[in-house]
DNA sequence: GTACGATACGGAGGGCCCCGCCGTTTAGCA
DNA sequence: TGCTAAACGGCGGGGCCCTCCGTATCGTAC
């Protein structure tokens, strides 16, 4: 790669992670190029969708969720082990803008090389022994993919939450006991 | 109002159903007006904004659940009913294209007359009294708002599942009863 | 130090969309 | 039948996404 795509590459990504902090995972394109102060092809060639960008933007975050899960592996309680990652990544969604749009719209794609990469599925992977080791403590037929769908759609739906991070874990809270206990 | 416009009304109502059962919520409105045959102008006349056409075009189903609430309200096993109720609003909300991004945009609105006859605060009011009815049999705390956020986030999360009604029922359910219910 | 090939860049152009606006048509009443 | 207000259609401005290609720059080989 050469130094000065180097460059832009890094310009791109820090203007972009600012700028889908401000408007969203829908931020401009066009005003992210602008922005970074280079032409809007540059853009496509360094990331030829919006979700590549996105990808990029957040692959740091997951990967701090990832190593998080390993940390947590083989704790004594493994309930609450599952807990905490959970709770860390329902606030990672419900506060970094955009993240939750990502992991939602990487669900969408056809199956390919790609998608074995996505965040989602990196969350897969490091969420799956936690579940595994729970899987006493946890409703039957419950997968790790439930989960992350679950926290997805939380973030999602609390978007616009005066605490966005606070209601989310609350209402992870309450489905993670149960909002109705006594079956 | 006029016949015509009447007529006009009734066109864009049925043909924005169809696009946006096609397409999603951000269906192009300029494709409706084509569609409808009708001008872009008349659109924007009809409904200022896309969350009035959205809400326009959903505006039956959400009653029809309204009145499902109704009925279901005195019904002896107050968390059964409570059950059932939640169960239909996530199958119209998961299986209806463009409902689930509906009402989870009109919650980011500011207040005033326009958010209190919006689609989610019908729901909420239809869901008020059930939720009531079972307080006994819930965590406590639990709100209808958040049944209603946890439901939306469940199919916007399902969104691109094979059978997005089938696996938000089951979210739904896990939620319900719990994720972990020993606690 | 220079010359060259590959690589990366920028921006123009086409297509689509949303939005505001205004001249024209038409429905409904007198 | 004539009139007026309501409703219509579509134009023009601005923005975005995307493709493409001529140009500038980097890195290397000599």
């Amino acid at each position: 790669m050469r130094a000065d795509a180097q460059r832009n590459y890094a310009r791109l990504l820090s203007v972009a992670a600012e700028e889908i902090a401000l408007n969203g995972a829908d931020a401009s394109l066009e005003q992210i190029a602008r922005l970074a102060g280079v032409g809007s092809g540059t853009v496509r060639r360094h990331f030829p969708n919006r979700h590549a960008l996105l990808a990029a933007v957040f692959r740091e975050r997951v990967e701090s969720l990832h190593a998080h899960a390993a940390d947590l592996t083989g704790r004594p309680d493994a309930r609450a082990a599952l807990l905490e990652w959970l709770t860390a990544v329902t606030t990672s969604a419900a506060t970094i803008r955009g993240l939750a749009v990502a992991l939602n719209r990487d669900c969408g794609l056809e199956p390919g090389p790609a998608h074995e990469h996505c965040a989602t599925s990196r969350l897969l992977e490091a969420g799956e022994p936690l579940v595994r080791q729970a899987a006493g403590a946890l409703a039957p037929g419950v997968t790790v993919a439930d989960l992350i769908a679950l926290i997805t759609g939380i973030a999602l739906a609390t978007e616009n939450h005066p605490d966005p991070a606070e209601e989310a874990n609350r209402l992870l809270g309450l489905a993670f006991s149960g909002i109705s206990p006594s079956a």
